[in-house]
DNA sequence: GTCTATAATTCGATAGAC
DNA sequence: GTCTATCGAATTATAGAC
């Protein structure tokens, strides 16, 4: 029974929807204001309030993200790191949920806890698919989603230039092996003390 | 010619900047208050713009950071990976500087600039002691910065929990591979294609 | 459903007494 | 140097006319 009962407001949610989306995704969670969404939207400010009813409720809204993962099954095991890679890149940039979500995370406890849920209920399992071990799994994929943040964060928020000059597949050739080797590659051993280095400089008194 | 003239003030000032750090570090740019800051430190909110003209003025005293990398001469070439990773997790839990510096880069304009300019004043120069090929250094260096931002993202902002339960050996074992690699690996080879995924699940159209 | 008006806070910044 | 008092602006959120 598909019961989606259109409503003719239906234009409007969707409309601010998407100017939340740019705005939280460009200017964070405390910048980005009702009037600047509702004046990028060309609608009223009591409207968002009206629908969303609070800022948290359209952030909510707004930054519900889908990372649409690959079903683990149709992936050859060898090739799975530079696939993901290729994939998450592709999803950042068509969909601004990523950054606003990203953005927000780092100054609001909302979107961080969001942002963790997406870990568990998106990353996670993938990543669980493709490793047997369900200890081993989550940390393999905490890693692999470290080093996607890591790069997510350089090229999209910061703006790195070394980062953001290079091409999608420039960068999925670079870290796929990374990611290859944190899904099947062995665990570390831990025999070894690392190589601890002196400081450089010392630390500058309170300056 | 040392005229480090210590004024009386100086107590006040050190004591300012640590509340600022501790806040920004904290809480973000926006979220953190001339107010709050000033209760930390047990001083007048008015005391704070005396000393440093404006909040911007404060951010940048209180968030410069020197991540004190070790000289690229005294590092083994072969263990540089994870003696960088190491030593980068141990100085982000010394120095609050860190986190209120990528907190603040998400959404302040100013802190990522600064964020750009440790790259590319502390992070560059050391690997490109260790890598010949400047231009090759350039983006070694960056993807070595992507790794190490996602790690601390993951664990000290976001804290999500498969990472922050490591211990910082641990975390050092599994990702000092992947910098080596980024460090002294070959460059990647551009002949294949990468592999390509079906999406899992068709996007929700506005919900 | 849409919009005007405004309440209730909170913030950064300033002026000036002491 | 220190603190009180406050300005002016901006915010989220609400009440209510139409």
């Amino acid at each position: 029974m598909n019961h989606a009962a259109p409503r003719r407001s239906d234009a409007t949610r969707a409309a601010i929807l998407s100017a939340a989306r740019e705005r939280f995704a460009a200017d964070g969670y405390e910048r980005a204001t009702i009037r600047s969404i509702a004046a990028d939207a060309r609608i009223d400010p009591a409207m968002v309030m009206r629908y969303f009813g609070t800022k948290a409720g359209l952030f909510a809204a707004a930054a519900t993200l889908d990372l649409q993962l690959p079903d683990p099954a149709a992936i050859p095991r060898d090739c799975a790191g530079t696939a993901i890679a290729a994939h998450f890149l592709e999803r950042w940039e068509n969909d601004e949920a990523l950054a606003a979500m990203l953005r927000g995370a780092a100054t609001n406890d909302y979107a961080a806890a969001e942002a963790r849920r997406v870990f568990t209920d998106q990353v996670r399992p993938m990543v669980a698919g493709l490793c047997p071990n369900p200890e081993e799994a989550t940390i393999r994929a905490a890693l692999i989603d470290s080093q996607l943040l890591g790069i997510a964060l350089n090229r999209y928020l910061l703006r790195l230039p070394p980062i953001a000059a290079l091409s999608r597949a420039e960068i999925a050739a670079w870290i796929g092996p990374t990611i290859q080797r944190y899904l099947t590659g062995p665990l570390p051993s831990d025999d070894s003390e690392p190589f601890t280095t002196p400081p450089q400089a010392a630390p500058d008194p309170a300056s």
